[in-house]
RNA sequence: GCCCAGGUGGCGGAAUUGGUAGACGCGAUAGACUCAAAAUCUAUUGAUGGCAACAUCAUGAGAGUUCGAUUCUCUCCCUGGGCACCA
């Protein structure tokens, strides 16, 4: 028998597989369907992350059990190409980010298929292809078309001295990560996306989605749903209102004092009548010039001043209380405005106690009936903000718009789609604030498609999240030109079990729970809307991995020097040990740290599997012909304790991958290996089911022997092993025996046993008359098939 | 400051969800095989005391509930991630 050489037999078994397209699927089949997701990456030039491989083995484990419990599964893979780092690199090196991002895939795509997926390759996208694009901006004409996207005035990050807008990223603590200095917030029209229309759908239809509790309570926070009352404040001796928003109307009686925003729109129409105008005038410029970052980091320092001169009237009670600007009220949350009960809020009592303003216990009220009474209106807001949807950069798909004098805004007729990237000599925004695209005349100077008149091309392009708001649509129908997907193939593979369905599970990381999952909601429910998508929800479930960090648990970063290649380990390794190691290194769902040293344990179970062929050969039973494989049971040659333990391995490797613990699952393997190892001969029916077991951890090996053995088929779509529940019930089991809550000794019982005489059993046990020095037991707690616990 | 995770041997981690803490793997030590090495196999490996049987201690710290707590409750400390002071 040969040594395991993984080289030889991955790349064998790989080519193999491609040639036979063997998981390419197709919506006509009679199968059950099933539909595994993973992020797709973004192809940076840095190649493959170590991380990777981690969610896309986890799915592919699932996606491969799946296909051996005879479902037609769909797993796909692409690239969300459109992006800063390109960008970047292209302003750097002078190279497109179109040539540069073909570079980067094919590496990506080389790696990704050295690791054994069993990706449908003939389904590969790729947000930056035209016909791909062309599908992200018909959807933005959509949402166009409803009044959902819209042009508002918003803040950009801008660096004065490059005189460039900058990414949140890059403007971290509001310095720009280019030269350091100070950056200011500066206004610019931008597109936006009116998420907020559907934020109490968001939030509801969680509902219906089997997502980690984690995962649905930061949606929910972050949606921040809070039903409350609009109130308004007469001041007096004027026409203005301050319309404030709580949550706690039932405190009304409880008012000391009001807070506007420093931006409120108020503090301007009043500010004739204010007494203290230098001091407030003060007040609101050393705001303005604090980055947002340290105006809500400043805690322990709220910072505020009374509008002297300026009253508001409390509606319940119509006494006077005044009225303060700080800077920890928020313009663009609520109203801009609070009323402030310090009895009942710590926040504000914490402000009444600094500035020494008033603090009164006032009776609680019914919410509902004061609001009434006062006039005011019973409102449900929202912390989501609407999406800001324009960049002005190089590297994104066009918005497709062309703006007229005339008539505004008009959408690029749905013929012209796409509306392709233009080349352009510099990737650099241009020092005005607006995206390259704008420099080239020739492409900006187009005719209006309604008049016919002069008009200009919108030179924004959109945010990366766009093209990875709709992928898995395209998924199912990756190749089509007239629709973004044919709706019957959504239809087969999202299902529609009465508006319900959609993916059927979806790995990703934690970081993109709020922003790329909330989004592709969001348009998932707008096209839902449309009638063009079949399900209410895009995602049944969705888990979440954890990250790979480096050794020792530190963070993998070039600048650390502690990144591992997942080239290297494939090559030393080997693709199996790589995805053994990955999935053993610890729970699926938490941070782990990388260990090199350790991968060596999963190289060395590989390896035994390997080796016991040769035990499995050697039974006489291989040369007496084909036997009823049900019968295997009743081999007599088949070890007894081994084989309950193969059935038990069945059973829970199977359970441990439908929850995602792939580390215990791979611990009862190592653990079934090793006893095969010890005895004579392996049964060749039993190693084939353990073989089985494994091949979704481990694809390459298990089908190379699987071949060895005479098998035709590839043991990808050979049947999951079942396991035989006789196998798995033991007859006697040790249980512990405690005396005062001390384990002293175990005892033999049979499974079931009558508490009675278990209890004699135990009590005449000689350590345990020991332990009881000659006492009478007082009270004796069983726990049935576990413990037994004597008290004297 | 708030929110979400997490803290168990030298290291990564198990623990049937309140029932024998440390499975499995790495590392380490000793032995077998070998001319030798590698590979493989066997044994030991939480700490302290003891020749040993064994005993005591031990899951970030401290309390509590319980016959029994890594698991539940409270207070505190630390690490990681997120944040929009959300009225």
């Amino acid at each position: 028998m040969k040594n395991y050489n993984h080289k030889t037999i991955e790349l064998k078994i790989q080519r193999e597989w491609e040639k036979k397209k063997i998981y390419s699927v197709s919506e006509k089949s009679k199968k059950l369907k099933f539909y595994g997701l993973v992020e797709f990456p973004y192809p940076s030039g840095e190649g493959l992350h170590i991380g990777h491989p981690r969610s896309y083995t986890a799915m592919d484990i699932i996606a491969r059990k799946r296909r051996m419990e005879g479902m037609n599964v769909l797993y796909s893979i692409g690239w969300d190409a459109f992006g800063l780092p390109t960008e970047n690199y292209a302003i750097k090196t002078g190279i497109q980010p179109a040539i540069v991002t073909k570079k980067n895939t094919d590496t990506f795509r080389k790696q990704l298929k050295s690791l054994g997926f069993s990706f449908d390759w003939s389904r590969e996208i790729n947000t930056t292809d035209p016909k791909y694009y062309k599908w992200t901006q018909w959807i933005f004409l959509q949402f166009f078309k409803k009044g959902l996207a819209y042009k508002a005035k918003s803040y950009i990050n801008w660096c004065p001295k490059d005189k460039i807008g900058l990414a949140n990223e890059e403007a971290v603590g509001g310095i720009c990560d280019r030269c350091g200095s100070a950056t200011e917030k500066r206004e610019k029209e931008q597109w936006m996306l009116a998420i907020t229309k559907y934020a109490d759908r968001l939030d509801k239809d969680l509902d219906l989605v089997d997502y980690p509790e984690r995962v649905k309570i930061q949606q929910k926070n972050w949606i921040g749903k809070s039903e409350g009352s609009e109130i308004l404040f007469k001041i007096p001796l004027s026409s203005f209102f301050v319309k404030v928003f709580t949550t706690r109307p039932d405190t009304l009686f409880g008012v000391t004092y009001v807070v506007l925003a420093p931006e409120h729109q108020l503090v301007a129409k009043l500010f004739d009548q204010i007494e203290n105008k230098k001091e407030v005038q003060k007040f609101i410029e050393d705001t303005k010039k604090k980055t947002e970052l340290e105006r809500t980091a400043e805690n322990k320092n709220k910072t505020g001043i009374e509008l002297k001169g300026i009253k508001a009237l409390n509606p319940a009670n119509n006494e006077e209380v005044p009225v303060w600007i700080a800077d920890y009220v928020l313009a663009d949350y609520g109203t801009g405005a609070v009323m402030a009960v310090p009895q009942h809020d710590a926040r504000d009592r914490e402000f009444a106690e600094k500035y020494n303003l008033p603090i009164i216990d006032k009776p609680l009220v019914d919410a509902k009936e004061i609001t009434k009474k006062v006039g005011g209106k019973i409102v449900t807001k929202f912390k989501l903000r609407d999406w800001v949807f324009s960049r002005q950069r190089y590297w994104g798909e066009p918005i497709p718009i062309i703006n007229c004098e005339k008539c505004g805004s008009v959408p690029v007729p749905e013929k012209d789609l796409p509306v392709k990237l233009p080349e352009v000599k510099s990737y650099k925004p241009t020092n005005n604030g607006e995206s390259p695209l704008a420099s080239i005349l020739k492409w900006v100077n187009v005719k209006c498609p309604k008049c016919k008149g002069k008009a200009k091309r919108e030179t924004d392009t959109m945010p990366n999240w766009a093209g990875s708001s709709w992928y898995y649509l395209r998924y199912t129908d990756p190749k089509n030109n007239k629709v973004f997907a044919d709706p019957k193939k959504m239809k087969y593979w999202l299902g529609n079990k009465s508006g319900q369905g959609g993916v059927d599970w979806y790995n990703g990381g934690m970081e993109h729970t709020t922003l790329h999952l909330l989004y592709s909601r969001f348009w998932h429910k707008f096209l839902y809307d449309l009638k063009l998508v079949p399900t209410i929800e895009p995602y049944q479930k969705r888990t979440s991995h954890g990250m790979i960090l480096g050794e020792g648990g530190v963070k993998m970063s070039k600048s650390l020097g502690n990144v591992v290649n997942p080239d290297d380990i494939v090559k030393t390794y080997g693709a199996d040990t790589l995805r053994v190691y990955e999935m053993f290194i610890g729970p699926f769902e938490e941070s782990v740290a990388w260990s090199t040293e350790s991968i060596i344990g999963s190289r060395r179970f590989i390896e035994k599997v390997w080796r016991l062929r040769n035990k499995a050969e050697e039974s006489p039973k291989n040369f007496s012909g084909p036997r009823d494989k049900s019968q295997t049971i009743q081999n007599p040659s088949a070890s007894l304790p081994l084989q309950k333990l193969l059935h038990k391995t069945i059973k829970k490797v199977g359970e441990d991958i439908e929850n995602m613990r792939f580390n215990t699952a791979i611990s009862a393997m190592m653990i079934l290996a090793t006893e095969m190892e010890k005895v004579e001969t392996v049964d060749v029916e039993d190693f084939k089911k353990f073989l089985q077991i494994l091949a979704p951890f481990a694809p390459h090996i298990v089908e190379e022997i699987w071949q060895n053995l005479r098998e035709k088929k590839s043991i990808s779509f050979s049947e999951w092993p079942k396991y035989d529940e006789n196998l798995i019930k033991d007859k006697e089991i040790k249980i512990a025996v405690q005396v005062n809550g001390k384990f002293r000794t175990e005892i033999l019982i049979e499974v079931d046993e009558k508490e009675e005489i278990v209890k004699n059993k135990a009590l005449k046990n000689e350590i345990v008359l020991k332990y009881m020095m000659g006492g009478s037991p007082k009270k004796v707690i069983y726990v049935k098939n576990r413990l037994i616990n004597i008290l004297t």
